[in-house]
DNA sequence: GCCGCAACGTA
DNA sequence: CGTACGTTGCGGCA
């Protein structure tokens, strides 16, 4: 029998499916007027509907789970063990499923102490054995061990349930590089972290599949556990009986006693009058009009195989050619300039724009319209050019990608510009704030779906008159904003257009302005620091007697551990922590002159890393020119590389010398430092809308001092320092989802006082604690979190089965609106104070931002009046239930100018 | 030479 | 068992 006079049997594993459909889907759009939640309903029928009409199955079953426990969680009681509570939202809608599905007169299955995957490796088991082709659709992993020449496997992608991945031998053998029998060992040696099984130390998917080349299976492997050489193979056999449990936990059962027969699971035709009230009540209207249509072609009897697969094949096969950037002109003069007006007109959001760049010099540009590319070369000072620079310096929309190092050369090329609209980069950042896309390459593919020929950065030297790529790159551009900016919910859209594209140019001046710092003063504290490292070095190794890497984790546990027999640490992937608090908790149990020597030792040669590095990034004018990461930090956040200039030692008195280093440059009188204080707190103020903190800003006293009187019931005179130490760690905890467990640790107190203190706390704070708690009960609905301006971030784990994940996702979720919101208000400030200092026409520059903190350098007579500027700015960035109080310094360098 | 990890600096 | 980053050196692997 050919495969296509086969009957088709399709098992879809219920429960997996319609919890991805559930995260797929935003309830709120999914949510009948009763109240009743249906996004895992409809998410789970769509996708079976658009099965059954693509592969015409002639038989069908769901199989559900009935509860989460099973034979495997008696035989192991970890099994799943991390996977939380399922969400009641989830819960009341699968009861509804399976009634929906028993309307449309599919089979629904479940079997005591099994789960849903063994039966579909029963019904595969069956099915392959009665001359069935078998398709099962799961979300689980482990169904991959069922693939085989008759069996599919349909994968749902992150993405949610209505693409599904096809899995035959091949495409498992594709991706895996192992055969489908062999996932189960693979899993096994790896680990499951959803299932809570722990699989062999730093051995991963590759070093699996690599043994199993070898060995051919998990018996092979643990029977040639001892030619295995280095750490790897030592782990293996260490941990041998972690892999064959997992591998027996994993095995998915194929002969569990169904009381049904395939026969039985033959599809019927869909009794439209039976799933209409169901359907109305869900209030699935176009759901049941797509069933409709079904149950009337089911009638007219097609068999035809669709022509429109509704399982996307990894890239779609039958997708038109890819368009290709026109040929681009070079135009001149007059020629030029018509293009420009029209072209302008023809493209009313913007051209597409893309510099080419040498020694950080603009030497020619690319820009396109959708139709139209035009490339020309730039020198200074030629005529020719003028349209392009009138063009350039107007506020005719422009469009980019990656337009910051673009906008440094020109600048540094003397070039104005304005009327930057879009960055791409900026843009798709916006869209998906973490593993944002990096390259208008990665823009390309995934908005596109094309792939931009030659890969080429555009600050690739062109030949005079040869094809250079910025024309391409600013088609490429200019076609990708409108897909990215659909991609933007509206509030994105306006946090694009009004904080991060002003930003662009302020962080570009302001990596090319750099700060000065003193190369001798460096120099010097690099060469103090050493001294002190090796005396100290030598101290520590007379303790011990023998010379060892004190910057080796790996030697210093033979030293305490082993040679010293100290008790261990607390453990990491490779052993136990020689970290800073552990050695403090050491020297506190078992005192050894070696913890004093290596702790100051190690602060010693930390810093003089710092120093060394820093040294080694002043460029030739004496400056430290940084490059801020305006896309990095999933927050909104910005970053510093190269160097990082955001993580400058202040806390000890060495790390402040530093700082000192840190100078006006000669043009300059001095530094002005100004940052906002307790912004996090008055944010959680604003958003909370806490009376009692909002009362504690408006009182103008210190905060920890108020809210320690009102947590400790005393008058504000009466707080003693331990009260408002603990209160302020307590205070600064909340936004990062402080435990009393972390709190206990963090103030040396036992797990009861730091308990105590919270309950104390949350009393007189309670719409603090509601607040955070409603940040990630709506981002677990909404899937995102939200800043005030609307900076929005996906939490995709937020309802990960697997608790360290989630719990994880959940303190970044409670944290991020608050983080965010500072990084809003920030950049707001930072473009109002850097425009108002250009149109007041001061000489005084804004040089660094630390994420709270602005660093100037103050010009001749401009002390007053900047002090005046910044602090206007940065308070009315944003207008909070409380005032934004700004602390503002100055000084002749960075650490003197510290208030 | 690349990579993951531990450790540690800042807000 | 506290969020967000970037940098460094070590040690294992190729």
């Amino acid at each position: 029998m050919s495969d296509a006079e086969k009957p088709t049997l399709l098992v879809v594993d219920g429960h997996s499916l319609a919890f991805r459909a559930f995260y797929a889907l935003p309830v709120d759009s999914f949510t009948t007027r009763d109240g009743q939640h249906t996004n895992a309903i409809h998410g789970f029928l769509s996708m079976l509907l658009l099965l059954l009409q693509n592969e015409k199955p002639t038989h069908i079953a769901v199989a559900f789970d009935i509860s989460r426990f099973s034979f495997r969680t008696r035989e192991y009681p970890e099994y799943k063990g991390t996977r939380g509570e399922t969400p009641v939202e989830f819960k009341g809608q699968v009861p509804l499923l399976q009634d929906a599905l028993k309307a449309m007169g599919v089979r629904t299955l479940e079997k005591e102490d099994y789960e849903a995957d063994d039966i579909l490796a029963t019904l595969a088991a069956r099915g392959r054995a009665e001359g069935y082709r078998v398709l099962l659709v799961s979300g689980d992993r482990d169904t991959i061990q069922l693939v085989n020449d008759d069996v599919t496997l349909l994968y749902p992608n992150t993405q949610g349930v209505s693409q599904l991945k096809r899995y035959d031998t091949a495409a498992v053998m594709e991706r895996y590089g192992i055969r489908p029998e062999q996932y189960p060992d693979v899993a096994a040696l790896v680990g499951e972290s959803s299932d809570n099984l722990i699989g062999i130390t730093k051995v991963g998917e590759k070093t699996a599949v690599k043994w199993l080349g070898l060995y051919g299976d998990l018996d092979g492997i643990l029977e040639h556990a001892d030619e295995i050489k280095g750490v790897v193979g030592q782990n293996l056999r260490d941990e041998k009986e972690n892999a064959i449990r997992n591998r027996r936990l994993n095995r998915l059962v194929d002969d569990v006693e169904l009381d049904v027969s395939l026969d039985e699971l033959a599809a019927k035709p869909i009794d439209i009058e039976a799933v209409q009230p169901l359907f109305e009540r869900l209030e699935f209207r176009t759901l049941f009009e797509r069933m409709k249509k079904i149950a009337a072609g089911e009638a007219n009897g097609s068999a035809s195989p669709s022509s429109t697969p509704a399982v996307a094949a990894a890239p779609a096969e039958d997708a038109s050619p890819a368009p290709v950037a026109p040929a681009s002109r070079r135009l001149l003069d007059e020629e030029l300039a018509a293009w420009l007006e029209r072209a302008v007109a023809a493209e009313p959001a913007g051209l597409g724009l893309s510099l080419e760049v040498l020694d950080g010099r603009v030497i020619g540009a690319g820009i396109a319209t959708a139709d139209e590319t035009v490339h020309l070369s730039w020198q200074s000072g030629r005529s020719d050019y003028a349209p392009f620079e009138a063009w350039l310096a107007s506020d005719a929309p422009k469009i980019m990608t990656d337009a910051k190092p673009q906008l440094k050369a020109l600048m540094r090329s003397g070039l104005a510009f304005d009327g930057l609209v879009v960055d791409t980069l900026v843009a798709g950042w916006l869209v998906r704030p973490i593993l944002a896309e990096k390259t208008l390459a990665d823009l390309v593919e995934r908005y596109l779906g094309e792939n931009v020929p030659q890969a080429d950065p555009a600050q690739l030297v062109p030949e005079e008159g040869a094809d250079a790529g910025a024309p391409e790159y600013a088609w490429y551009t200019l076609r990708l904003a409108p897909v990215v900016l659909r991609a933007l919910p509206e509030t994105s859209r306006q946090l694009l257009a009004d904080i991060e594209m002003p930003l662009v140019r302020v962080l570009a001046a302001m990596e090319l302005r750099g700060v000065s710092v003193d190369h001798t003063e460096l120099a010097a504290l690099s060469a103090e620091l050493g001294a002190r490292a090796a005396g100290l070095a030598e101290a520590a190794f007379a303790e011990i007697g023998r010379e060892v890497n004190l910057g080796s984790p790996k030697q210093l546990q033979e030293v305490l551990f082993d040679q010293l027999g100290m008790p261990k640490t607390r453990a990491t992937k490779t052993g136990y922590t020689t970290d800073a608090s552990a050695l403090a908790d050491l020297q506190e149990s078992n005192p050894h002159p070696f913890l004093g020597y290596l702790l100051e030792h190690r602060d010693a040669t930390k810093l003089r890393q710092i120093v060394e590095s820093l040294d080694k990034s002043i460029a030739d004018d004496g400056r430290i020119h940084t490059s801020y990461g305006q896309i990095g930090a999933a927050t909104g956040r910005m970053s510093s590389n190269d160097p990082n200039l955001q993580n400058i030692p202040i806390r000890t008195e060495d790390g402040r010398r530093i700082r000192k280093a840190f100078r006006h440059g000669t043009e300059y009188t001095e530094l002005l430092t100004a940052d906002y204080s307790q912004i996090e707190m008055r944010i959680m103020a604003h958003l909370s809308g806490d009376p009692g903190l909002i009362e504690a800003f408006n009182a103008g006293e210190d905060l920890h001092r108020f809210v320690g009187a009102r947590v400790f019931s005393v008058d504000p005179g009466d707080v003693t320092p331990v009260m408002r130490t603990k209160v302020k760690a307590m205070s600064y905890g909340l936004a990062y989802g402080l435990s009393a467990f972390g709190l206990s640790k963090q103030l040396r107190i036992d797990r009861a006082e730091a308990t105590q203190l919270m309950k104390e706390y949350f009393e007189r704070f309670g719409a603090v604690r509601d607040y955070l708690r409603s940040v990630v009960e709506q981002a677990k609905i909404d899937g995102y979190t939200e800043t005030i301006f609307g900076r929005r971030r996906p939490f995709p784990d937020l309802n990960s089965p697997n608790r360290v994940h989630r719990e994880n996702a959940e303190r970044a979720a409670l944290n991020s609106p608050i983080q965010g919101s500072a990084a809003d208000i920030i950049k707001i400030a930072m473009s109002r104070v850097e425009v108002d200092l250009a149109e007041r026409g001061l000489g005084s520059r804004m040089l660094l931002t630390v994420h709270d903190e602005l660093i100037f350098e103050v010009a001749e007579g401009e002390s007053e009046v900047l002090e005046e500027v910044v602090r206007d700015r940065m308070a009315h960035a944003a207008e909070l239930l409380v005032p934004l109080d700004v602390q503002i310094g100055r000084g002749a360098n960075w650490e003197d100018a510290a208030h």
